[in-house]
DNA sequence: CAAGATTCCTGGTGGC
DNA sequence: TGCCACCAGGAATCTT
């Protein structure tokens, strides 16, 4: 076996989930093995997912998958006859690269095998994620993408950007950064862990941003994600690698999941709070509204 | 419109 | 050690 596929294999074997980064390095992880690959069969054991399992999915067999594309948190992955395969792994969902004759585990509940001899497994304990084959012709208008707001890494994604669709806004900043028709891809984690950097509160009223503020937000924004994204992706909880090792992100977060806990950089307690039915978590002496 | 609440699901956790 | 209530979390959808 190659070096590069070993590599290749690594990456797409443990992969934990929900955010952004875990999402593109997933997509990293498989292209190789699926890019120009035909599918051989479908192999479907659970067909309730968050959604159901499209029933035409098994009417991919024969099809060569084309590319393997990222919008918000959706895997798009076209195929020869004229549909896309989106997935979403909701909270809990991996999709890894094995050999067909690989023992299934359980909560493995899709495999794809593909010519030349590997097999793209979906694994998902909490069954929130999706898996759906749609036309290409309706991608562009379907309705779990229609509405998306920018890519949080691209160009598009500015100051100006934010502050607009902030501007008529009153609830947390925090709970509005999540909100992806304002930006894409900012989930729990990285909502606190970008304000953080930023030092702006996360309770300020989304319209109370100053336009000098929304530049550091965004900034902050990119910088975390393309940072997590260089790491290979933050691993929580059930999220650990398959070796059982905690993801390496872990020790970068400076407030998520550290309530009580001393600030990194000031010392002060972290503070917590749920906005928006969702924990959050800031430093009172780092951020100020 | 905006904003808040509810819903899906299972593994991990804390209490007893 | 076992049982169990409880919670997290992405994001659509429902309610206010």
């Amino acid at each position: 076996m190659q070096p590069l596929l070993v590599l290749g294999l690594l990456l797409a074997s443990f992969l934990p989930m929900p955010e952004l980064p875990e999402v593109e390095t997933t997509r990293l992880g498989i292209s190789p093995h699926v890019i120009g690959r035909k599918i051989s069969e479908v192999i479907v054991r659970r067909w309730d997912l968050r959604w159901p399992v499209s029933p035409e999915l098994p009417e991919l067999e024969g099809q060569t998958f084309l590319s393997v594309e990222r919008r918000s948190k959706y895997l798009l992955m076209e195929a020869s006859g004229g549909r896309m395969l989106m997935v979403h792994l909701g909270m809990s969902g991996s999709l890894r690269v094995v050999s067909p004759g690989e023992e299934w585990r359980k909560h493995d509940h899709i495999g794809i095998t593909l010519k030349g001899g590997m097999q793209l497994r979906y694994h998902d304990p909490r069954r929130f994620g999706m898996m759906l084959v749609v036309p290409i012709s309706e991608i562009p208008k379907h309705k779990l993408l229609v509405n998306l707001g920018p890519e949080p890494l691209e160009e598009n994604f500015t100051a100006q950007h934010l502050h607009m669709a902030l501007r008529n806004k009153t609830i947390a900043l925090k709970v509005a950064v999540m909100d992806a028709k304002v930006v894409v891809g900012v989930g729990n984690i990285y909502a606190s862990e970008s304000l953080f950097r930023a030092g702006i509160h996360p309770a300020l009223p989304a319209n109370k941003l100053t336009k000098p503020k929304a530049e550091k937000l965004v900034a902050a924004i990119k910088e975390v994600l393309a940072e997590s994204i260089a790491q290979g992706g933050t691993t929580l909880r059930d999220f650990l690698n398959s070796d059982g090792q905690p993801g390496y992100f872990k020790q970068r977060l400076f407030v998520y999941g550290r309530k009580g806990e001393a600030c990194r950089v000031c010392g002060a307690e972290i503070s917590h709070s749920v906005m928006g039915q969702r924990a959050t978590f800031w430093c009172a002496g780092c951020q100020r509204r």
